[in-house]
RNA sequence: GGACCCAUAGCUCAGUUGGUUAGAGCGUUCGAUUCACAUUCGAAAGGUCAGAGGUUCAAAUCCUCUUGGGUCCACCA
């Protein structure tokens, strides 16, 4: 009963096809919630985490997009007003370092423009990466929203962020402090202390003579002014040193005096249970300084270079001083001795640099009365995070979190609105509620106040701009513009946010602590974690490697669905997968066995007499009818508990296995009969089978499934067809 | 230093709240077929579910310890 033009006389095509279907579903409008004929089940809403549009889309981006596109087109056939809200990310930081990277290969560096240049320069590549973002999205099968696509830096997102800041400024939760922050000597900014790397190193720990002290350090060449000399208050061997002593001490620039200062932070039984602080170089040092008031200086300038308070050892590199210093120590007969021990130190996440502590003001958001809600809405179940182990890692980041410095030194990012003391040793900051424009400067301040309220000195417009976490974290209520905007009130809280498990802290607790702030509402109710994919062999995936596999590449070679069923099925919830060539090739098999039952069922039934009331079934037919149904009650329960790596295998087995390999064979039988009632029994059950079929793959295999569905005649798309069971 | 996860076939992984002979894909071996199938079908080999204890009528699944692998967090100079 084929045409003779029928498509199923040839193989299936997916690079012939998938363009082509995709346009269809675009046309069609039916991405956009406001234009589905049913809704009556209410909103389903996946606020897209919009990839960083700094290169193409890699297989991490393709695992996110095949899980998320599943559980929007599930929820789409099942009737619900399903939003997924697409984005892209302007990345801050991460941006600025590709960039840079781009600018070496052709011999430049970003100091060799303005910070407006540079920022336009960014733009343009940030700009053209967007659209090639888009392209690759609309490949993946991406059916999202398109119409409500956002862009970090948009102004009506930039304005959101701007007032949170404000109303947090106001109500004290964010302040300029002056503070150790991590520097990178070669990005020339701080970060958070989440993009700093701990590395395992051994380094020599040197034993000094201080006065009467010995003390340890591995960093001699800091020691320079340190004229505190601390230890713990119950150290017996201490006991005759009180509290604010002075000792006369021969030191690396001459004669000094030590001032005693007693803590209980420090390690009696770790080097000589006494150290010197140096508190503008050293984390622990500089929260002594701050409990005793202590003062201390600049040793070490942005560049990683020895200030003028290192006297002749002015502009030696860190390395090149510690040398020094350490010759001279022995010279004077101060060094006592050396030995090898093993710490850990931070290095920048992106260039692997050893991060300098600094003392630097900069902007700070007071995370402890923000930590306690977020930990309340998940305790109490309101937000349920899978896998459910992740819950124990989100409570204990929370429980111990830090302040968060949310300052970068870098142009590519939105501008703080702010103004600044220039006086580098106050860390005075005023906050404005400002009007972003597009104009050079990127934000409007009030001009009036000009003199720092603290110390008098000028004050300027802050040149920073904001941890793209800090912006990113308040995207879902931002996307759906808060508080005016009708789709707030519609889509949010949003339903899922699904993403990978690495940026849990980085950003999906960050949108819980500044969703619940901004609008008393937590952003999504339910945290969906995928692990990372790796290559076949467990390798993580990487251009020097050469095991890259990209999705847009593989998808023309196997076809996309075949490439979003290995994607789905055996991947459980947190744990990082594998993705091998083979297991791709696999689900093509598969895509071509399903085009196949098609072309079976229809050479031996006409879809025009599909009959929806039909009902006299043959008892065998029967019995497969009542196997289908428990089938798809059952994987209908995995969709709805995002068990979708159960859903697709189950579904992959009855097809192969049960469909094809026993019904289809036992048909052949039938349909060469000559039994009436038996074949129309079978042609019904065979119509009816292949309809629900092609409905619940779809979520996994779209492109096909709606090919298919096209083949059969229908005037309608299956994209907006009903779930076949309630 | 603290926390978390993992260990199942040669490889990569499933196994939903403990419930008959533990599964898939790929790979291997043997056979059949050109039938809807740029193939497919049938069959086979391959596992003391890391190890040791415990709970239970029943454990790959729950508890404890050990070993091995991985991840996250952390201001001990």
């Amino acid at each position: 009963m084929l045409n003779n033009d029928s498509k199923f006389l040839k193989p299936y095509n997916p690079s012939e096809t998938e363009k082509r279907i995709y346009e269809r579903w675009e046309k069609s409008g039916y991405f956009n919630p406001d234009n589905l004929p049913q809704t009556d089940k209410g909103a389903f809403t996946i606020i897209m985490p919009p990839p960083n549009a700094n290169g193409r889309l890699h297989a991490g981006h393709a695992l996110f997009v095949t899980l998320e596109d599943v559980m929007t087109r599930y929820k789409r056939l099942r009737g619900y007003k399903t939003l997924w809200l697409p984005g892209t990310d302007h990345a801050g930081f991460e941006t600025q370092v590709v960039f840079e990277k781009k600018l070496e290969k052709e011999g430049k560096s970003r100091f060799d423009f303005s910070p407006e240049e540079l920022y336009g320069e960014i733009m343009k590549f940030t700009q053209d990466n967007k659209s090639a973002t888009e392209t690759d999205l609309r490949a993946l099968g991406s059916s999202c929203d398109w119409s409500r696509e956002k862009f970090t830096l948009d102004p009506d997102i930039i304005q959101t962020v701007y007032a949170t800041f404000k109303q947090m400024s106001d109500d004290g939760l964010i302040y300029r402090g002056k503070r150790i922050v991590n520097w990178c000597t070669k990005h020339q900014t701080s970060l958070s202390d989440l993009e700093t790397t701990p590395v395992t190193q051994t380094d020599k720990l040197y034993y000094m003579k201080y006065g009467p002290f010995t003390i340890a350090t591995s960093r001699p060449e800091t020691k320079f002014g340190d004229k505190y000399v601390v230890m713990h208050p119950d150290d017996p061997r201490y006991a005759e040193y009180k509290e604010g002593q002075q000792i006369p001490v021969d030191w690396l620039e001459g004669k000094i005096t030590a001032t005693v200062v007693k803590d209980s932070v420090i390690d009696m039984e770790f080097g000589t249970g006494v150290m010197t602080i140096t508190p503008w170089h050293d984390t622990a040092d500089f929260e002594i300084a701050e409990r005793h008031n202590l003062t201390g200086v600049e040793v070490i300038d942005k560049n990683g270079r020895l200030t003028s308070a290192a006297g002749k050892y002015e502009g030696l590199k860190i390395e090149e001083a510690r040398k020094k210093v350490v010759e001279d120590l022995k010279t004077l007969g101060l060094m006592e001795k050396e030995e090898d021990y093993e710490h850990t130190i931070n290095t920048c996440y992106k260039c692997n640099r050893t991060l300098e502590p600094r003392v630097m003001p900069q902007w700070f958001v007071k995370m402890e009365p923000l930590a306690k809600k977020a930990i309340e809405v998940v305790k109490s179940g309101e937000v349920k995070i899978i896998p459910d182990f992740q819950e124990k890692i989100y409570f204990h980041w929370l429980e111990n979190i830090r302040d968060w410095n949310i300052s970068r030194q870098i142009v590519w990012g939105i501008p703080i609105p702010a103004k600044i003391c220039t006086n580098p040793l106050c860390d005075y900051g005023v906050v404005y509620p400002v009007e972003y424009s597009e104009q050079l400067d990127r934000v409007n301040l009030d001009n009036k106040e000009t003199k720092c309220k603290k110390c008098g000195a000028e004050l300027v417009k802050d040149p920073d701009t904001f941890d793209t976490w800090f912006s990113s974290g308040q995207w879902p209520f931002a996307t759906l513009g808060y508080p005016d905007n009708p789709d707030f009130k519609t889509f949010y809280p949003t339903d899922v946010m699904e993403t990978a498990a690495d940026i849990l802290f980085f950003w999906v607790a960050k949108m819980i602590m500044l969703g619940i702030y901004r609008t008393g509402k937590i952003p999504f109710h339910t945290i969906y974690l995928h692990g990372m994919v790796r290559d076949g062999s467990r390798q993580k995936m990487s251009k020097s490697k050469g095991n890259v596999i990209s999705p847009v590449e593989i998808g023309e070679k196997y076809g996309t669905d075949a490439l979003r069923m290995a994607l789905v099925v055996g991947n459980t919830p947190g744990t990082d997968m594998a993705l091998s060539e083979d297991k791709i090739k696999a689900y093509k098999l598969f895509a071509n066995k399903l085009w196949n039952v098609a072309r079976f069922i229809l050479s031996n039934a006409d879809f025009k007499q599909y009959d929806a009331s039909f009902n006299k079934y043959t008892e065998t037919d029967q019995k497969l009818r009542e196997i289908r149904h428990n089938l798809i009650v059952d994987i209908t329960t995995d969709f709805d508990n995002f068990r979708f790596h159960l859903a697709s295998d189950k579904l992959y087995h009855y097809v192969w296995d049960e469909l094809a390999a026993n019904i289809l064979e036992d048909s052949k039988k039938i349909f060469a009969g000559s039994d009436g009632p038996t074949r129309t029994s079978r042609q019904q059950f065979l119509l009816h089978t292949l309809k629900k079929i092609l409905i619940t793959l779809h979520p996994f295999m779209p492109f096909i499934t709606e090919e298919i569905w096209q083949e059969l005649g229908s005037n309608s798309l299956l994209m907006i067809e009903s779930w076949p069971v309630e």
